[in-house]
DNA sequence: TTTAGCACTCAAGATTAGCGAGTGCTAACA
DNA sequence: TGTTAGCACTCGCTAATCTTGAGTGCTAAA
């Protein structure tokens, strides 16, 4: 167990990395106003720190740095929730001032301002659209051959794609088609609408329109949606700003990771529902991530979805600032989101 | 004027530090089978393609490297365009084998494989969407308040906001204002929509639809299309991996200009319609460029529109195979693009 | 238990020496 | 007269050496 005073140091010592990068000594310690003690009597507290792993020496004769450990036991027990400041606050305020936008505005811009605020690297994954009801379909034919299948889904998400219209359908036909799809489809989830073009939709085109198979073809395979929502990044480069990235070769490696979005996704899709979470360094299980701390928190809408948003940082992190931070945006990521979902549909 | 020999020399050179990057001197030089000259000779010719402002020293004793004079000679007399590769051409024939795409998705995918052909950084501006005329105007209603406006234009582009819906609109209100909406604006190019809505379609809303003025306010609001088009990029990091960008703060100056398109964006715009441009290092008129060389090319697009396509490198680029590319692909995109504006719309 | 004092360590910066790739110039050569 | 061989010289690199200073661990005294 601890003593306040290893606690103490512990903090100040993190406290005093974490905004200058450089290995804490003794006696620059000893100098502080809330430390009455010798650097001698410091020393000797740094000794058994290091020993309990909390702290590391970069060399023998050099001041310390906290070890993953410490990290750990920070974020644990130590870290002190800090309140924002005003400038702060306003700032997130004007992500959800202007009262009309789409939802991947609105995740898009928390993204960047997120990381503006943080100088670090910010992620948001939006709620699963996978889930979102197809509120109506459209199909515009804009030549012979062509036409764009549009679907809106209750929250107002748009997808499109643009098709072969399969030879020997005429116009009478796409507008029966439409009726039928709009009549069996409305109010189903996307990821159930492939099949139940197939099981359901398919009996009733047969009956109404000439080529039927081929036009469900054309038109199911369009439903593909992707196998995973997009991630939204804001200061991807950030992390060159970092010391710790000043090498070239590790801020390649880092946005190598960044840019493969398959290794991040799970990471940040996993949190779901379960508050914030801190992953710091080689608990990423990663080598490329092993100076990288990422926090994740989710946010839950309304209907039992849940986006999530993550900061990616140095080991090194203010972690305090970045977990208001996330607390304050996810809720209100929370609340704007939910409007969305609120639709009052049927 | 220039000698054969001198001729000769200053191509090696280039070509040569294009491939190494590292200063040529006189003896590997005349190892070279092409060049049967002592390296006594070739430095004395050096000597004259350096008085001459083609050839540059890095330091008093250093070997030769090409000043951007030299370049500008390079890409004006000394260019042999390169045939492709078959693996190269095969890899650009993929962009186009999918028959079914959305412009968009080509755009990117151009983008994408030519700068990772190249590992250089590539931009890819597609024809203006603000010529696009309007194919169908659609109103989907989500809840009582909100609704979702779509606007697919006869290239099958879609553009979709949300808007709230002005109190005391019911749904006939709003059926009636799709079916005049459809009437009045199909066929109007983008651009002009914000202006016809006031200037024709007003007085129409105005005889059949209550609160017609709430209405035009929040609909022609969102007919704003952003001032420019959007750039596409691929391979935004892969200026890491040029030797002249080890120096982290001279990446992050790059990456600065990159990432704020509006420098960027008249740059490749501008080029419209005058086949292959080249700007060298200072010719670029920016700090952070002068150290890279910015090709574009335009591809015409049936209808009198055009796009552009840029690759953007160190000065020591290889600006050869790099033209060929883009003559290449700009071909190609030409006709690929110009299949969807091809709609027999009349 | 705390602190003062001291010997010791080691990274980082400055200085120097040596190497090698390259030049410019001169004189000899074809 | 154009070309080449030879030589002195330059200068960036690298490795080796020195110096400095921040920091430690240990011991002994308060």
């Amino acid at each position: 167990m601890l003593t306040g005073r290893q606690l103490l140091i512990l903090q100040v010592i993190i406290d005093d990395f974490i905004r200058s990068a450089q290995p804490v000594g003794s006696r620059s310690l000893s100098k502080k106003d809330d430390i009455p003690y010798s650097s001698a009597t410091i020393r000797n507290e740094m000794y058994d720190l290091e020993e309990m792993g909390l702290l590391e020496k970069t060399h023998t004769s050099s001041g310390r740095i906290p070890s993953e450990k410490g990290y750990r036991f920070y974020v644990d027990h130590l870290l002190s929730p800090q309140a924002l400041k005003k400038k702060d606050m306003s700032q997130i305020q004007s992500i959800f001032a202007d009262r009309i936008l789409e939802i991947e505005n609105v995740v898009q811009r928390s993204a960047e301002i997120l990381s503006q605020m943080t100088n670090y690297t910010s992620i948001v994954l939006g709620p699963d659209h996978h889930e979102n009801k197809v509120k109506s379909v459209q199909i515009i034919p804009l030549n012979q051959d062509s036409a764009i299948a549009i679907i809106v889904t209750d929250t107002g998400h748009v997808e499109n794609k643009r098709f072969t219209i399969p030879p020997g359908l005429n116009p009478e036909d796409i507008e029966r088609m439409v009726k039928i799809l709009n009549d069996k489809l409305t109010g189903t989830p996307l990821v159930e609408l492939h099949d139940k073009m197939y099981r359901e939709v398919a009996l009733f085109l047969k009956r109404h329109i000439a080529n039927y198979d081929l036009m469900i073809e054309a038109f199911a395979q369009i439903m593909n949606v992707p196998v995973h929502d997009k991630l939204f990044f804001g200061g991807k480069m950030n992390m060159m700003n970092q010391p710790e990235f000043n090498d070239i070769d590790k801020l390649r490696m880092l946005m190598d990771v960044i840019d493969k979005e398959d290794y991040l996704y799970p990471l940040i899709k996993e949190n779901s529902g379960s508050g914030i979470q801190i992953r710091i360094g080689k608990e990423n299980n990663n080598e490329a991530l092993k100076d990288i701390s990422l926090i994740t928190a989710s946010f839950p809408v309304i209907g039992g979805q849940s986006g999530s948003l993550a900061i990616l940082g140095p080991t090194r992190m203010e972690y305090s600032r970045v977990i208001s931070l996330l607390n304050v945006i996810s809720l209100d990521l929370s609340k704007a989101l939910s409007s969305f979902y609120d639709a009052d549909d049927k």
